[in-house]
DNA sequence: GCAATAACCTACTATTTTAGTCAATTAAAA
DNA sequence: TTTTAATTGACTAAAATAGTAGGTTATTGC
């Protein structure tokens, strides 16, 4: 089982992707500079998300990634899943064969918390999260900051 | 957050000890062939372990490993702890600094979903393991297994 | 039609972690 | 005094992570 910033980048774009694209479509580029996440590393994460049906793609100028689903229908553990493999905590995959084909001494154990795990990020969809005053508050932080851009970054063309 | 064969390897070298180490310590070459794990690798998950005081070594001829608390006051949250450094799902370590020293979008999710983790596995213990039936059947199909041992094995030595 | 935008795709790479191996040393019991 | 078994440290192959780089394709506004 694995949760490392993979899964924890798509969540988070999803989440962008949520509050700002009620409207119109929001460009990974935007979504880059508001979350802190690489370009090029989004792009193969939405590949995965898109080939999961959690969001479309709209091309050309004015385009970007809308969510293919309500907020409400989007889980979690859906969108680590899409990115991640899987939650699974068991060695063997589920499939009860860890031990020279036999099922090992702790794999009901790692089932148990397989489903703990997978039950919990399956009640939170992207809805729950967007009505969070937390999230509320960060979000309203990164927008003010992504209106005012450094003007340094205006400079770097002409210092090539 | 990680959990991968060192964490589950180690809770199960635990509960292995917690099987058989009633009257006296338990070596790990035996631990090695009951549940399949290198002795290598598993000298340095009990390195960790013991360094945590999860474990007491007796050294010598009929020496091994004691668990160093009573079945019911080890929790295998304690277990991967030892040797995973965390179940942290959060990529800041609780720091809350995730985004360019300020908190990240998802952060509080992830700390929720540690919680999550942490207070199921902290409410497991070795001696719930043991009472399971699964746990009980499995560890019999073993014991027979090592009683057993394949007579092939006798004859590598003279292979060399 | 043309330029700009932004998705899309493929291949490559540095770093870290995992899951070990190997060799040597130390302590205790028989 | 030999054997057993813990203890230590260094080393390694393979995989996954977290990217980078460079190009192609589709769409829009001018």
């Amino acid at each position: 089982m694995r949760l490392t910033t993979k899964g924890r980048y798509a969540v988070t774009a999803m989440l962008d992707l949520a509050l700002h694209g009620s409207d119109r479509p929001v460009s990974l580029a935007d979504i880059s500079g508001r979350q802190d996440i690489s370009l090029s590393y989004l792009e193969q994460l939405f590949a995965k998300l898109r080939r999961n049906e959690l969001v479309k793609s709209v091309r050309g100028p004015g385009g970007g990634y809308r969510l293919s689903r309500a907020r409400d229908e989007i889980f979690v553990a859906e969108i680590i899943d899409a990115v991640n493999e899987s939650v699974d905590a068991t060695g063997c995959g589920g499939t009860a064969d860890c031990q020279q084909g036999e099922v090992c001494l702790t794999h009901h154990l790692w089932c148990d918390l397989s489903k703990q795990i997978h039950g919990f990020l399956s009640g939170i969809s992207l809805a729950n999260l967007v009505e969070r005053r937390e999230v509320k508050n960060i979000a309203a932080r990164q927008d003010a900051r992504s209106q005012n851009p450094a003007p340094a970054e205006t400079l770097t063309l002409a210092e090539l």
